[in-house]
DNA sequence: ACCCAGGCCTGGA
DNA sequence: TCCAGGCATGGG
């Protein structure tokens, strides 16, 4: 089916850093596992993209996934009338951004793993993980594709660390075994701390080891979609430090200061 | 060989 | 409270 948007740029998203599944496959068609899903998905023109699920999967789960209900063109139009340039090019650029709603657990051990990593790494071990510990599952849709799904809880919970070493995880195994035992043991509950705060959600992640403030807010952002999250990372900090000599106000975005975020990641690794 | 990557933790000022 | 060094691994 077709979704029609003037803020949906499919590449601009895979690119941006949030996601870690969606990989191009064939000119402007990418491929997608989420929610144990496989989905491909087709950039048409600027204002359309097409995306392989019946109408009634979309409304269920991929209008969510997509943010679709969130008007971004307001957000990009007040940047346009604002007088910050550094901005007003960042939003042109990415203008196709949108703030996935990933599933919360994806998140958390995908941004454990991402600490001290590139982004090519981070999607190798990630799909290392799948394909040591999630379920196998086939895609009567797309011709039989074989696909693996990120793995529960549990058998993360159960994962050993001489495993996890195999997969390259490096000093990040007992993290994010330790991780998975707080969702497992519902010492932490995901679904909880999307309900409450981003200052709450963000003290409750950090406890978790392996979890400090750019990563809880990273896991915020993109697994509870608390889009007032700012992680500042290396490339936010080049933004803070080279453009705005440390003087950038976040409280004139509150609401939406990761959209804001987004836009500058995307845009300044763009400029290298 | 060195430096960096969507950092975090620990120990010592 | 702030800072330095260490931490696994791969790529430039």
């Amino acid at each position: 089916m077709i979704i029609e948007s003037n803020n949906i740029n499919i590449r601009q998203i895979a690119e941006s850093g949030q996601c870690f599944r969606m990989n191009e496959i064939k000119q402007d068609t990418f491929s997608l596992i989420a929610y144990g899903r496989y989905l491909q998905l087709k950039q048409l023109d600027d204002t359309a993209i097409e995306i392989s699920c019946s109408g009634e999967e979309y409304e269920l789960i991929w209008k969510d996934y997509f943010d679709l209900s969130y008007d971004y063109n307001r957000i990009i139009q007040k940047l346009m009338k604002g007088k910050d340039d550094f901005l007003k090019k960042a939003g042109d650029y990415g203008k196709g951004i949108r703030i996935l709603r990933q599933e919360p657990f994806e998140i958390l051990i995908s941004f454990i793993i991402s600490q001290n990593k590139n982004i090519p790494s981070i999607k190798k071990c990630i799909e290392g993980i799948c394909n040591r510990y999630g379920e196998f599952k086939i895609s009567e849709e797309h011709y039989k594709m074989g696909y693996y799904a990120f793995p529960t809880p549990g058998r993360l919970a159960n994962a050993k660390k001489e495993e996890l070493r195999e997969l390259k995880l490096g000093y990040r195994d007992e993290y994010i075994i330790k991780a998975a035992q707080a969702i497992h043991e519902g010492r932490i509950n995901l679904d909880q701390l999307k309900a409450c705060s981003h200052e709450e959600a963000v003290t409750a992640l950090k406890t978790i080891p392996g979890v400090g403030d750019k990563v809880a807010n990273c896991i915020s952002l993109y697994g509870l979609h608390h889009i007032e999250a700012f992680p500042v990372d290396v490339w936010i900090n080049k933004v803070l430090n080279e453009v705005y000599q440390n003087s950038f106000d976040v409280e004139q975005y509150q609401g939406y200061a990761g959209i804001i975020q987004q836009y500058m990641f995307y845009y300044m690794r763009s400029l290298k």
